[in-house]
DNA sequence: ACTCTATTTAGATGATTAGCTAATCATCGA
DNA sequence: TCGATGATTAGCTAATCATCTAAATAGAGT
């Protein structure tokens, strides 16, 4: 858990995740959204996948990252509960298990 | 909310915020719970003082922190319901404002 | 096999961070 | 005013981090 705040503390690694929120998209197609280098974004991509916030699924030359949201909510949630707020939750609008849309990792 | 987020990357700030969930502390009362220098908590709580995340008050030679829950809940709620999660909140709990709990200043 | 494209790895650099000790500041009580 | 106590500031080191360029890897198409 310690590994998914640290991943949220950088404001490019929570932009991509918000992208991600919207569809899954190749490591190039998050690229476009940032004014930094691809390795950069790459490294970016490694603490998100370490953290278990992410997917990486390559298929021939590109790599399709897909959110794992239940990870993100369960990290979330859990401290907020910690805290007292945030305790009821319905599980979300989830474009990556929703049925016949993406394949689930 | 970036520093919200930079200030929660830290499992020891993470830590006095869920202590200070129970009562407000003083400086030395927090530091007592970990097996750090206390410069080094002072820093700590310098870095939750600038995400606005406790409130500090001087009482003659003791400093008292105060969790600003409000604060918190904006900023982990906020990001949550950008996913989707945690649409539904009340209040919560706060030990902090409630009537007649912990000592008020 | 060659080449083009997509992505990652390697290696370097500057900035930030968490930690320490020693010193300072501020307040209280005698 | 002096000394004790609670807390912060100053100054340092070691480690981590975000970023870059250049090079390597891996498919796909010709």
């Amino acid at each position: 858990m310690n590994r998914v705040f640290k991943a949220l503390a950088d404001p490019t690694r929570r932009k991509v995740l918000e992208l991600l929120r919207q569809r899954p998209m190749t490591a190039g197609e998050l690229c476009e959204h940032f004014p930094v280098s691809r390795p950069t974004m790459s490294a970016h991509f490694n603490v998100l996948r370490e953290a278990d916030l992410v997917d990486a699924r390559k298929q021939g030359t590109t790599v399709t990252y897909r959110i794992k949201l239940s990870v993100l909510e369960d990290a979330l949630l859990g401290f907020a509960q910690t805290f007292g707020f945030g305790a009821e939750t319905q599980p979300a609008a989830d474009p990556v298990s929703a049925p016949s849309k993406g394949p689930r990792s």
